[in-house]
DNA sequence: TAGGTCCTTTCTGTATGCAATACTGCGAAC
DNA sequence: GTTCGCAGTATTGCATACAGAAAGGACCTA
């Protein structure tokens, strides 16, 4: 029923190349190449491609086609703050009796990611739950859309952030806190410790940088 | 020397039709007569397609094409308030040096309004072009794509704002204040009066809406 | 007359083809 | 040893071709 065009997988395939370094960072892309590899023709493939330079992900150089955008992390240090403001605002434009519903759900996935870490399991697909779930009540479809470009782009750099066992038990505690000011109807309060939970994610993700 | 692709061009000539309605606010695309008067082949055409509708322009129906997004003025609502924050917030992130050399700059754009005002010329391209300065020494690329790819929609709604000419004098009034308030160094100031430059639009906005 | 089915036409989504430009390697000149 | 030039190859950017789905309409049925 839900016909996607072929463009979108490759998208999200791509993406994920990009972000496992089967892509390199600064890589030339081959089209013809890539595109046998993925059992496409180049068609779809340049399309995805042109998405993702569109998102960032890619850079298109004129009459050499697309590379993979370095890896930088003066580039990370714009993200975080960047996201971290974003997902503030989409919370600063959610209506007080959307977000009043939100807590308990939103506990229970940081009760996920708990489990998850005392499993030593990967937590940064509950971690994109939760906030995904934060934001699901934002009205402006618009501020989701940039916020959802965006954040692939930062997943290139969260891989050490989550490196740390102390920073993940740490980062829970700030999801919890939010919730916890949300349940109070502390919308500052939840504000501020989003984005101060951004914030340390960088601060981390600084130290561990090499 | 700098090669453009042609699916750049495209957009940019897409987009003008979008906003001056020669493609209709809900119309379908055809990529064929699209094409043919435009003078291209469909590759590129729909890669300007999808580009645009990656920015919101236009939305992609699997199966069915491209339509143009239909105009909806809680649209407007949403992305007015949008725009002023990221720019508050790019703002923000300039630094304050930066910034201190901007307001000569700023004030003779201001005067081109001014005049163009005189003369009854359309203000929205100078206006445009104040904006631009005002960012232009904003350290994040990122935050400054975001911005660039929502401006666009934005315009759609923009032609009734610049009507009045009584608005356009206060718009002016504004500009100068935020330059005025750079000058002393109040970025507060500054970023509190952009804010309301854009969300007094959006009032006007409102008034002419039938 | 309203509704449904089948057929035709149109259009999109994907694949392939082609020309022009950019890269690579090697040899020669300085 | 380095740089320049040139030929051959590879690769992009755009155009065209093809297959399958969607829209539209005529005809049939109730």
């Amino acid at each position: 029923m839900a016909r996607t065009p072929l463009r979108s997988d490759l998208i999200e395939e791509i993406t994920t190349r990009v972000l496992d370094g089967r892509l390199a960072a600064g890589a030339r892309v081959n089209e013809v190449h890539l595109a046998r590899e993925l059992g496409v023709s180049r068609t779809p493939l340049r399309e995805a491609l042109i998405g993702l330079a569109d998102r960032g992900l890619l850079v298109s150089a004129p009459g050499r086609g697309f590379l993979v955008s370095p890896f930088d992390p003066d580039e990370a240090r714009r993200l975080y703050p960047l996201v971290a403001e974003l997902e503030a605002l989409a919370l600063r434009w959610t209506s007080p009796l959307e977000l009043a519903g939100l807590p308990d759900a939103l506990d229970a996935v940081a009760g996920e990611m708990a489990a998850a870490l005392e499993r030593g399991d990967d937590l940064s697909e509950v971690d994109e739950r939760w906030h995904a779930l934060l934001l699901s009540r934002c009205p402006n479809p618009h501020l989701l859309r940039l916020i959802g470009q965006t954040k692939p782009l930062l997943k290139r750099y969260e891989s050490c952030y989550f490196g740390g066992a102390a920073r993940a038990g740490e980062s829970i505690g700030e999801h919890r806190r939010i919730a916890a000011a949300l349940r109070d109807g502390d919308l500052p309060a939840a504000s501020a410790v989003l984005v101060r939970n951004w914030v340390k994610a960088l601060a981390y993700l600084g130290k561990d940088e090499r």
